[in-house]
RNA sequence: GGGCGGUUCGCAUAGCGGCAAUUGCUCGAGACUGUAAAUCUCGCGUCCUUCGGACUUCGCAGGUUCGAGUCCUGCACCGCCCA
């Protein structure tokens, strides 16, 4: 019999935070967070990151995991997420996964089975520097069909690729796998309307800067200069712009609007996927459905 | 009042006689298995089921031409300079 699990998804400023920790009070829950941004310390205004009086005594994991200078992966992320939603069903409290990453969650739902390739940085140093041309008809050679899914325009994928057909001597796709339900799951997804999401947008990108978004970014290249990968965030890659004096604040503060804008898209685009979603909007059509689930 | 320069798909931009018209952004759709807030693809005048075809477009009104976004004339609006 498969434990149970409560996944809270949705586009980026959908309100999913405060949603699942309302769900967590309700439902003797605890909370494990599906975010790519939040597992970075000292990124907090940025990326949004709940604060501690608003968890409102709600535990939350895989938030503030590393340093912005390290990297994760989700291999990693998934090794984690699961061991930790056990603990939790392992102390009788209800796991809550809350995110808005759709290949996080997807790790977890579809319980996928990632090769066991760790990135090697020599040989993609090495395949970066090849034509993607070269990089293509290298992938047709070994596995001409994970072509189907990766474009010739697609370096960073192309390698990853490349870099698990040669490791493993096995072709890429035959090894992107799913592996038995791990959790008895139950998918809800919050969908706010077009211009409700986009009016929460624009207001959190102004609330940001207000809450002191320079001054955190101002800090993180001090301490780690600008390049890290954690860098490239939304919020953290117009504000680097704006410090260098390339752009405006004001057109700094329309980029992060627009960025994360596209980025809700994307999301909306990777959860549309999902059939199995139950999509709501109400605080009280989420606690039926769980309820329901639960009983 | 005079002299230039401009007016092209939401915005910006190309176009100097064969064009439904370039490019970037926005916008819309999509892909996604160890970087995923990343990376990448497609679409974007209207209509037709397609290779394709039909129709309507480049400030407005005329003109030249087989053919005009492109040349000529007039008008309108915007920008800069001289008064």
């Amino acid at each position: 019999m498969l434990k149970k699990l409560i996944i809270i998804l949705g586009p980026t400023a959908s309100g999913k935070s405060d949603l699942a920790i309302k769900l967590a009070k309700e439902f003797n829950g605890e909370i494990i967070s599906a975010d790519s941004r939040q597992i970075y310390k000292e990124m907090d205004i940025g990326t949004a990151k709940v604060t501690k009086k608003e968890m409102d005594n709600i535990p939350h994991y895989l938030i503030n995991i590393i340093n912005p200078n390290q990297e994760f992966t989700l291999a990693q992320y998934k090794k984690l997420a699961v061991k930790t939603i056990k603990d939790i069903q392992k102390r009788n409290k209800l796991p809550f996964l809350v995110g808005g990453t759709g290949l996080y969650i997807q790790s977890i739902v579809d319980n996928l089975q990632i090769p066991e390739v760790v990135p090697d940085k020599k040989l993609r140093d090495k395949l970066e520097n090849q034509t993607n041309q070269k990089l293509y008809n290298q992938l047709k050679k070994l596995d001409p069909e994970s072509l189907k899914v990766i474009n010739i325009n697609n370096k960073r994928r192309m390698i990853r690729a490349l870099e698990v057909c040669l490791s493993t001597k096995k072709s890429f796709s035959q090894q992107r796998k799913k592996g038995k339900p791990l959790f008895n799951i139950l998918q809800i997804g919050i969908k706010p309307n077009k211009k409700t999401l986009e009016r929460k947008i624009n207001q959190r990108a102004d609330k940001m800067i207000q809450a002191g978004l320079i001054e955190e970014v101002k800090n993180l290249i001090k301490k780690y200069g600008h390049k890290p990968y954690s860098m490239s965030g939304i919020g953290y890659k117009e504000i680097i712009s704006y410090l260098e004096k390339k752009i405006s604040l004001d057109k700094a503060k329309e980029l992060i609007k627009i960025h994360t804008r596209q980025y809700a898209r994307r999301q909306m685009s990777w959860f549309r996927r999902d059939k199995k979603i139950k999509w709501i909007k109400t605080y009280l059509e989420a606690k039926k459905i769980i309820r329901d689930f639960i009983n």
